[in-house]
DNA sequence: CTCACTGTAATATTATACTATTACAGTGTG
DNA sequence: CACACTGTAATAGTATAATATTACAGTGAG
């Protein structure tokens, strides 16, 4: 299996999906051209519907990270790595925000980098 | 007005507001003791409904960062505050750990950081 | 062609977030 | 007490996410 779901998650099923699959694509887990698993499979896979995941790969083809072909499945497009990875950014900027606001000092932001980064567990 | 809703995020807007109020108290702009908004007066402020800003309040209440005094309103509990900069500690974490698997580099994220803390706004 | 896989589409149902609205109860001030 | 605030509660309606289910269409291997 990929990754997990957190069904609890105020976070919509296909938008966790989506992300999933764009960081298997950023850690290279997923390379242009390959296929993904199929709709069904991977829909029995994490537990969910059909037709939740069928709407994140269709989200996925209209923001370019993938393609259909019909009757075959769908594939990794080919995709610039900066494009990707920018919502991660974006996503990162936002929570330093509010660390910034809450009064978490820099130093006390880098240590966590650090703890992050540094603690053995590569991917 | 304290802080905005985005009305097109899934985080749902109940969730927004209990972000929102535990930042305010945790950047020092709501004290201890002091009184919050009424669930009324929020609730036209922000452009929701009544019910949705007593949801907020509530859970808040149940999670020991507010107390109610009925009839007269809602004022902000005595928390700790490591127990508040703890949600904001966590995303930090998760979006970190999304970073390094994605492939940006802690020299990247050090960057960002420092964009986000150096850049002139203060709070 | 047939079969087993692929994606696609449509319908109905449930759960939840959110809204709208009405009503009632507690508190303090005139 | 009357009034204007507070919070609280209950109801109904809408939108969306997710489910379950059925059906149909494209692709390739036998």
């Amino acid at each position: 299996m990929w990754f997990r779901i957190d069904f609890h998650s105020s976070k919509p099923i296909y938008e966790q999906i989506k992300e999933g699959i764009k960081l298997l694509i950023l850690s290279g887990r997923l390379r242009e051209g390959e296929f993904l698993p199929s709709i069904r499979s991977l829909a029995e896979d994490l537990g969910v519907n059909l037709n939740t995941v069928a709407r994140a790969y269709r989200e996925l083809v209209m923001e370019g990270v993938l393609e259909v072909r019909r009757g075959e499945g769908y594939v990794v497009a080919d995709v610039r790595r900066e494009a990707l990875q920018g919502f991660l950014e974006d996503a990162l900027k936002n929570v330093l925000r509010d660390c910034k606001t809450a009064g978490i000092s820099e130093e006390r932001v880098i240590e966590i980098v650090g703890e992050v980064y540094g603690g053995e567990g590569g991917c």
